[in-house]
Formats: structure tokens, C-alpha cells, sequence
DNA sequence: GAACAGGCAACTC
DNA sequence: GAGTTGCCTGTT
């Protein structure tokens, strides 16, 4: 039975900013700014009203929501805590309402591994095959949907297999990854009890996975705040607005914070200038 | 048609 | 260790 929740206040979470940041790829707006996803075979749709953030979802999954969507973090205080200097406390602010999402360990790094030199809409179509293909369907009140598929799935499958998905060079990655996966030979449970940096260079045991992708994975799934991944986007911003060198490091346990404030900034204001 | 896109790995010096 | 190159594919 789905039903409507209050969650917060919108400079809480926004749903636009939180969707649209760049950390997750299977949430997409509905064409009223309302945004529907899945996770962890759940679906639900997040939207405003009133100056409100709402959630339409299964009243047994409330609790999975609230986790999911990390509301037990006071990103208040979080927001504070890297407002170093004028550029950061400018992109803070300008990214009031963003939250690290909790999502699936799995789902996290391969959604990753498939991101590499690849832009977001491309992305988001290889993952929808996979889902699609592989996923199993759920019946929603959107229409049907399909969960991510488990790493033991994907592992059983051959290369051509994902030949569909348009997927490349990445293809041979994703599986190298999902048998690592469910063979337990790379265990995301134990990842996730690392701190940060040795997370990362765990994951990095993986082929296709390098310093950008394993800190997404640690950042976006693994939820270590502290990670602070480094791609294009923010090289530019960093050699703009620190060019006398900058230690991700010195903002503390909520760089990742920071990362995505940045993130978000940098990617607005180039698209402001495009229209 | 070449260059590039939210990297990685293998190779060179 | 810094710099170069190939890799799949879709877009510009």
C-alpha cells in the first residue's frame, strides 16, 4: 500500500539537487519535478509540496527510506563543518538540500565501473538494460520497474551477454567485478567496515577500478564521507579556485560533502552559461 | 571524420 | 613518478 510521507523541510533535501548531483543513476524526474527511483528492489517517488520534501512509498519501507536517503545525518552541522574560504562556503550554500544517499554497496561500484569516460545520459541508458535485462521486474505505481541486478546474477553471465548494453571495454570489468563479488573475493561488507582510504585502495584490487572509481564507490556506497573522488569536473574547479593546491584531506571526515557541493556547483554553472 | 566524454592499465622513459 | 596510448561507443 503506498502511501504519502512528510520527510523534511525542502533546504533538507532536494530532491533535484540530491538526484541530480551526480552520485546516483536510476532516479529520473517524471516531468513534474518529481523524482521516481528504485533501490533494493523498493520504488518510491520524492517530491515537494508546500516547501515540504514528501515520499510516496511502501509504509513498510519508510524505515528503508530514511536510511537510504541518510536522514539520521545532521547536514547542518556536516555543511558548517567545510565552509573553509569563500569558494567552499559559496558552492555549500548554493548546494543546500543535497544528501549522500545510502545506496546498495554493489550497485554502487558497478554503477561506477560503467561510468568511466562515459557521460551521464549514456550511463544511465547502459544501466537501465542491464536492469532491464537482468533485474527482476516490480510492479509500481509508475508502471513496471526492475531491480539492479545482484553481483551473483551478473556473475554467471558470459561477455557477450552484455552486448546489448553498449557497454564496451566496461562489459569485461562489470563481470570481472561481480564474480570478484559473489565469489566473496572482494567483500563489500568488509569493505564497508574500513575506514575510507583503506576502502579505496581495497577496491582498487579490481580490474577497471582505479583511485576516481573506488572513491565513488566508497563515497556513494560504502557512505564514507571522508572520500573525496577526483574527476574532470573538480580538477577544473580546483586548479580555478585553489590554485595554490589543495589537500582534500584537510576538510575532515565531510570532504565527500564538499566534493558534491563543488560538484554540483561546477556542472550548474556551466550549464547556466550554455542557455 | 576527428576529438572527446564524470578512467584505467600497461607501457615508456 | 610523470607522461603517453589504446580501449568501446555515442555525440558533436
Amino acid at each position: 500500500m503506498y502511501k504519502v510521507f512528510e520527510l523534511c523541510r525542502e533546504k533538507d533535501l532536494s530532491p533535484y539537487k540530491t538526484f541530480e548531483c551526480g552520485q546516483c543513476f536510476r532516479w529520473n524526474d517524471d516531468g513534474t519535478g518529481a523524482y521516481i527511483g528504485v533501490a533494493s528492489g523498493r520504488a518510491a517517488r520524492v517530491f515537494l509540496s508546500g516547501g515540504n520534501t514528501m515520499i510516496e512509498c511502501e509504509e513498510e519501507d519508510l524505515g528503508f527510506w530514511h536510511n537510504y536517503l541518510d536522514m539520521d545525518t545532521n547536514y547542518t552541522a556536516a555543511r558548517e563543518s567545510i565552509m573553509i574560504g569563500d569558494y567552499l562556503t559559496e558552492c555549500a550554500e548554493y548546494g543546500e538540500g543535497i544528501r549522500i544517499l545510502r545506496q546498495d554497496y554493489w550497485e554502487a561500484l558497478c554503477s561506477f565501473i560503467i561510468s568511466q569516460c562515459n557521460n551521464i545520459p549514456r550511463i544511465k541508458s547502459i544501466i537501465e538494460k542491464l536492469c532491464a535485462l537482468f533485474g527482476e521486474e516490480m510492479e509500481t505505481p509508475w508502471g513496471v520497474k526492475y531491480t539492479f541486478p545482484t553481483a551473483s546474477r551478473v556473475a554467471l553471465l558470459e561477455e557477450p551477454e552484455l552486448a546489448p548494453l553498449r557497454s564496451g571495454y566496461r562489459a569485461a570489468y562489470i563481470i570481472n567485478a561481480a564474480r570478484a563479488v559473489a565469489s566473496g573475493e572482494i567483500d563489500l561488507e568488509y569493505a564497508a567496515t574500513l575506514d575510507g582510504n583503506e576502502a579505496r585502495k581495497y577496491l582498487k584490487n579490481l580490474n577497471g577500478v582505479g583511485d576516481k572509481v573506488a572513491n565513488c564507490a566508497v563515497l556513494f556506497g560504502l557512505h564514507r564521507m571522508n572520500a573525496f573522488p577526483v574527476d574532470v569536473w573538480i580538477k577544473r574547479a580546483l586548479k580555478e579556485h585553489m590554485p595554490q593546491g589543495f589537500d582534500a584531506s584537510s576538510l575532515g571526515e565531510y570532504a565527500g560533502l564538499a566534493q558534491q557541493y563543488m560538484f554540483f556547483h561546477a556542472r550548474e554553472q556551466a550549464a547556466a552559461l550554455k542557455n
